[in-house]
DNA sequence: CTTTGCGTTTATAACGTTTTAAATATGTCT
DNA sequence: AGACATATTTAAAACGTTATAAACGCAAAG
């Protein structure tokens, strides 16, 4: 435990006057700077420690310019539950051991001045680099981000001809997999929820999707009058609207947890019975689908791990790698899967 | 927006010599202090503005020895959902428009130098204050953190003597209110899951348990097995087991989401009907439960708000408000409780 | 005409760190 | 012995801000 020889917070001069040595010189003894010599480093070090040292945020980040925090941009969009926090968690975990801090921002409009969130954080160094989601195929962070020079990380990619750092989930193969497996259950004709247009991941999840559907030749729509954005409640309608219907989809993919759960509400809400009058495959990433009667099929998606990635990217991208070598694509992972067959 | 006169980030300096003073004028003049004339100061102001500066916050930091930075500490214990996200919302809510970023730091043990999240936050001024959850009666954070003078608001109360700053919700009223319902519905007897021992609100759930019981004069017990911080298939099995058996209580209250989720599957895995064998009331804070079938009678709790009041209570604190003024109590919000029945 | 006082501004130091250039000591080589 | 390289340390400046003390101009009062 820190030395309490004073209740004041230990500083590089109270270091320096106890070693009889210049402030300076244990500046470079604590970085290890060979110009020092070795004893003394080790002496200084040993010192430092054993007074409870540790540097002043501030004056490093006023004297460096590197603030040494990163940024995770909050989507708007109210979220029911899971997304932020698994994140979050994995996050803070990534930057383990790093002495990084993790900021949290709220993704509001433009203020005021009529600077938005990501202006304000570059224009005024508020960080070293910045994490967010909800990544669009053409995606205006990306290019603002990317043109500043600014480290950043994306979950999802874009479309851009740049390359940049980037964590995905595999939602190709998710969508590709969740088809199969209906199918393969017996489904002969099957439907999958989007997300809107102007989220990457629609496209990936509908080239899974599809390419599956071409394969075997089956039946298929796009869901209409909802996508993975809508309220569960529009969610819930939309889905007993159009399975009311007599030529409804034997198979229905959800990619996400709260559309799942209004998707199986809604069917069981006309008395359709699940797995027999129609087969639902669900995303999940809580573990939530665990405990939902009946039982549903589900695919996983491990978002501490997705955030564990991203710190650890960007924690790289700072460091000054390039961001080609920065890229992640997270597999779904199979042996996780559970069905209601386990 | 903001006038890019040069790429640099503005400065004091620059605006003085924009205006042909000194810097200590135009830092008086930014802070509005009288003592600067004040066609001087909506001068300077307005220069600012135009030159789109903002203040250095590190330099402001080293300076002041405030932060403008509070921490949320994040439990090692692994949510399953919900309960981060919604309550980092309201918080970065409750900060809109003052400045204070929101750091958040998971609760790790003590690092190498023996010091803990907590420790290090306030012997190294990491924050101006800082925020937690899963507040205990003779909680140590709260020790600590009162006697060494440092702002913090708990979510949770403690049965400590010196008043606190606190947001807690009313489980008193939730477990009273759980628990009249399931007798106005016909069940002749109770039972309850409660939190580990050393949470506070384990006692005021009790309280509103046992003094709806005693009402009532109605049969009742402690549910036994699991607690609210056991894993969801713990939950599941200790209810599975205890409504085998034939004097299974007739009523349950679950006062988390996953464990109202996990409850229900129980019930359903062994064939009993809800709401005809066991009577059920949850704790809802997403809206998770409006989307699960069969319905469960639910009754609310705000997070986002109690987030909101959080981070404006602490704002208060920081400030200089004494403990005994910050302090809210989050009522059961009876109108948006919503049952089976609606 | 000096003094006193007030309103306003400036010059300066300080917060704790890193970095640059200069200084000192310790040699080695001619 | 002088010159010169090498290793180690120190002194000083700087980052942008705020606070303290001093200074200035100018009026009213003595």
């Amino acid at each position: 435990m820190p030395n309490r020889t004073s209740d004041q917070k230990p500083t590089q001069k109270m270091i320096a006057d106890r070693a009889g040595i210049s402030v300076g010189a244990v500046s470079r003894a604590l970085a290890n700077d060979p110009k020092i010599a070795a004893d003394t480093r080790r002496m200084v070090q040993a010192l430092a420690t054993e007074m409870g040292y540790s540097p002043d945020r501030a004056a490093q980040r006023l004297r460096t310019g590197r603030t040494q925090v990163i940024n995770l941009i909050l989507p708007p969009h109210e979220e029911i539950f899971g997304f932020g926090t698994s994140l979050i968690r994995g996050i803070t975990r990534g930057l383990e051991g790093s002495s990084f801090h993790l900021v949290v921002m709220p993704d509001f409009d433009a203020d005021a001045a009529g600077e938005d969130t990501l202006r304000r954080i570059v224009r005024n160094r508020l960080s070293d680099g910045v994490l967010f989601s909800r990544t669009e195929p053409d995606d205006t962070r990306v290019r603002f981000l990317a043109e500043a020079g600014f480290p950043f990380v994306s979950h999802g990619r874009t479309e851009l001809s740049t390359p940049h750092p980037y964590v995905d989930y595999d939602n190709y193969g998710f969508a590709y997999e969740a088809a199969r497996r209906l199918i393969a259950r017996g489904a002969r004709s099957l439907s999958i929820l989007l997300p809107p247009p102007n989220l990457s991941f629609r496209q990936h999840l509908l080239h899974g999707f599809m390419t599956a559907v071409r394969e075997s030749g089956v039946r298929h729509e796009i869901f209409e009058g909802a996508d993975l954005d809508s309220t569960p409640e529009q969610v819930r309608a939309a889905v007993e609207a159009r399975y009311r219907a007599p030529d409804a989809p034997e198979g229905l993919i959800l990619p996400g947890e709260v559309s799942g759960l209004a998707a199986l509400a809604a069917v069981q809400d006309i008395g359709l019975v699940p797995d027999r009058d129609v087969r639902l495959v669900v995303k999940q990433t809580t573990g939530l689908f665990d405990l939902v009667r009946p039982r549903v099929d589900s695919i996983f998606e491990d978002l501490p791990e997705a955030g564990v990635q991203m710190a650890q990217l960007l924690l790289r991208r700072i460091a000054g790698e390039a961001p080609e070598a920065l890229q992640y694509l997270q597999p779904i992972s199979a042996p996780v899967a559970s069905g209601p067959d386990r």
